[in-house]
DNA sequence: CGGTACATTGTAAACGTTTCCAAATGCCGT
DNA sequence: ACGGCATTTGGAAACGTTTACAATGTACCG
């Protein structure tokens, strides 16, 4: 492993004359910046990141923790926050903590000296554990996290109007039993969205039918099984609204399956509007959410902390959704 | 920021002491121990990783570099990387290279003296570049990577077989006129799925068209763009098979939409059996891959070749694929 | 009671950088 | 000719750890 000595030597010079011809230009004679250059050219010298980070305490990486790493949803969040991190020269140290709690904090713990902040997406944060996990004036850029934490950065999608939205639409069609296929309970986007379903129910004059609200974890399975449960329960609505476009695609699976034409006898729509949904059949209406600049406004967000190190005051922005509507929920003209 | 000097101060013994008190528990007395790591608990230390691989030399973390990030299947290799990985107890530091070449090396070397190994997924990886990029005797596995490369271990899938098993597949249905939507050109996955294709056609004693292998980049849009082409070339296949299933699904869109029915007029298949294939309308038939288990298996061998350093011979596995039979390809009882 | 072995602790070096400070060199103005 | 300044360089400290080695104290054995 070559070391800035060996450039050093190789060069003829000391390994603090070497140092600087490899960045602070301005310092060091044009011609031991040239043979500094070539020494390390040479060698295939590349610095050791560790050490540097040592001294100046600067990783050049974040932190990503996400809840899980399965499906498009955050797999496009990904995709955005790498993005803009490789545009900034910066290093992605990805993680999932699949609950929060002692796995979460350990794995916060963990990334300490690694990483110069962090993009943590937690619909189940609490913002408690954050005095323990980490160190306070760390930089932390919230997604999708409860407004109960008010000393860091929080990015969220407006998922109360886009659900509410959704129901509205639904009911506009004519729909007046329309169920939802829920996400996880103390989940901030599951609740939101449960919320703008009520809402949405109510602006439309509805009564909320605890029956037509079944319960769901966000995952194709869950979304089948939901869909399932409505049609077993003798009662079943003409319109369902599913938390996110997962389960909206597995409720369309399976009432394919049981012979229920979509969306001529059940109307179905989505959240989230992930790049598949316009690809299924019948085409997915769905919330649609830039998630990849959701990802990407996170990173962004954290570099411009990283750059005005203290004495901030925290930001929190809520993404705009829009309606986007396709053939599942039977509108016409799709 | 607390450090092992600040606990050591708080327990009263030097930061030796400390040191050892945090790990290699029995070179140090029980009363001491306890009251080290009571120190470290309440200061809430958690040490430098960056300052601590400086002297074991070892971070704790493998790179993570894919061609890209969008889709399904990089998602799931992802998954399965870091679920591997995070047990354990490495962390992920992942990186998306658009392109070989100079953007490549400078991704790899920028991950010196952060990562213990490396997980390169680079279907257009020519071997070459390893010299000048890595470090001599740095842990490497090659994900989907042509077999020039000797001098590392690597991972594949069966590309080829799994190609000409769909395509015996689909001529045992009496398929006579079987299209494919390549890959990009030069990619290894690609070559191979193509090279399957013929290999397939020849077992049926089909002849090799060329205005039937249109190209694309695994991408829908490509998938799209080729089903078009085909129709309009006058006389269309009665079969598509897709090199992957984003091109597949793609497929599928376009002849929905040009009115074509799926699969009595065309059928259609796919390859990579990504977790949304049997959710499609109709469900997609396709060339099953273990996509998570790839990941999964390559991070586990990386870390069996961090522990046992050198003087190792470096191992090549191909994956198994599977014929998924699904109602797109029109076998009758699907 | 002296010596040896062991258990426990501390001192200091090392890892590879960056950067402060001082030293060396050459140039200029007086 | 000489002091002062600008430019370029090197020595050394520092970052937070781990660990080889030395030092201390204690117990046991003869």
């Amino acid at each position: 492993m070559v070391t800035i000595r060996d450039v050093a030597r190789a060069a003829g010079v000391s390994i603090a004359t070497a140092s600087r011809a490899l960045h602070k230009d301005h310092l060091v004679a044009q011609s031991t910046r040239d043979a500094v250059r070539a020494a390390a050219d040479r060698l295939l010298y590349s610095p050791h990141r560790g050490a540097r980070s040592l001294i100046t305490s600067r990783t050049h990486t974040i932190g990503v923790l996400l809840p899980d790493l399965y499906g498009e949803f955050f797999s496009e969040v990904i995709r955005g926050i790498e993005e803009t991190a490789q545009a900034a020269g910066y290093h992605c140290l990805l993680s999932s903590a699949r609950r929060r709690g002692p796995s979460l904090e350990a794995a916060l713990r963990s990334m300490r000296g690694r990483v110069d902040g962090l993009v943590l997406m937690s619909p189940e944060f609490t913002g408690d554990l954050s005095k323990r996990a980490l160190p306070t004036g760390f930089p932390v850029v919230l997604l999708n996290s409860p407004p109960t934490d008010v000393d860091h950065d929080s990015l969220t999608v407006a998922n109360c109007e886009g659900a509410q939205a959704m129901v509205r639409h639904l009911a506009g069609l004519g729909h007046r039993r329309i169920a939802i296929i829920q996400g996880v309970g103390g989940n901030f986007d599951a609740d939101e969205r449960l919320r703008g379903y009520r809402a949405g129910l109510h602006q439309a004059g509805l009564p909320f039918a605890p029956e037509l609200a079944v319960p769901g974890d966000f995952s194709e399975a869950a979304g089948e099984a939901g869909a399932l449960a409505l049609l077993a329960s003798g009662h079943p609505p003409t319109a369902i609204f599913a938390a996110n476009d997962g389960m909206a695609i597995g409720a369309l699976f399976a009432l394919r399956n049981s012979g229920i034409r979509v969306p001529e006898d059940i109307a179905i729509g989505g959240f989230d509007d992930i790049p598949m949904a316009r690809y299924v059949e019948p085409a997915l209406t769905s919330v649609h959410v830039d998630i990849s600049a959701l990802g990407s406004r996170a990173a962004a967000r954290l570099f411009s902390a990283l750059e005005r190190p203290a004495g901030r005051d925290f930001s929190r922005e809520t993404l705009p959704t829009t309606l986007v509507v396709r053939r599942s929920c039977g509108a016409r003209g799709n």
